[in-house]
DNA sequence: AAAAATAGTACTAAAATAGTCCTACTTGTC
DNA sequence: GACAAGTAGGACTATTTTAGTACTATTTTT
């Protein structure tokens, strides 16, 4: 249903990476070998995730790329907005105007406030706790918590 | 960032129609005029919307169609179902062996269990909180409830 | 100076989406 | 029984988005 794109999913991926080997830079090349992701793929998403500000990058001979904060500290909410940028659950709710119809229309801001909600409660959800591995006790009560909290703000 | 696609969201368009003529049955031509949708558009997805059992139609003269039930039994979810298919929101979550990555990687799983929270609220909301008009009070307390309480499940 | 790396951008190919049209079937009305 | 008003279903086309690749410039270490 509300779907995102590949290369979000690889994003994370690529992100993940780079919260294991902490501390050191990983090179483009190491992270692709890691990942099993093709390298001009793997070059594109850091230096997406560079100008979002997730990860941070060191030019030349023995640079490479680290996540510029804590896996705790970058959310799921970060992740989609660096790789996919801030869309709207729905067109017309992007900007003003677009909509033809948004006077007579009423379900538009509905679905603005599900995505609102939805943001709120990615917010919750960091890079940490993507990474945890699944098992029959998932999802980490940590997490299911937040999202409550948050929807509930 | 999640994006549900415009026919979707014209299907609610229509859906949120039908609701407003409750008992009538209601021609696509009449709906179309209604939404300002196109025609062609709007019996598209009329059809798709009584093939997923949301609508009900009468074929012929003076024939038309009408909710299959009221809008408070309709969740959001099923509209997103009914319009877009049963999604993943990853790619690789959508059938075990497509992904080459999958028992290195972790965070398959956890994309997954946001997947299954969002759906789980948006089962929460129905056509009849999407039709109410916006206002300062948004969201209604009800459907703010709805989703924390199905969350927390 | 050379090698190893990132930065930025432009381009191509593939896939998903949106939108339209056509033909067949059904039902009510004259 | 014929005709008109509808829906059913599917096929098709165009458009847009996404994915993936390639190329050139810049930076840093040795």
């Amino acid at each position: 249903m509300l779907r995102m794109s590949k290369l979000t999913d690889y994003g994370t991926l690529v992100l993940a990476q780079l919260a294991v080997s902490e501390g050191r830079l990983a090179s483009a090349h190491q992270v692709s070998v890691d990942t099993r992701l093709s390298l001009p793929t793997v070059s594109k998403l850091l230096k997406s995730l560079v100008r979002a500000g997730l990860a941070v990058s060191r030019r030349g001979a023995r640079g490479g790329y680290a996540l510029s904060r804590p896996a705790e500290e970058i959310s799921a909410a970060e992740i989609l907005d660096a790789l996919e940028g801030p869309v709207a659950i729905t067109e017309c709710s992007s900007a003003p105007g677009l909509c033809e119809l948004e006077s007579s229309c009423r379900v538009g801001a509905a679905w603005q406030r599900i995505n609102v909600s939805i943001r709120e409660a990615l917010g919750e959800v960091s890079l940490a706790d993507l990474q945890q591995p699944a098992g029959p006790n998932m999802p980490p009560d940590r997490w299911k918590h937040a999202i409550r909290q948050s929807v509930n703000h």
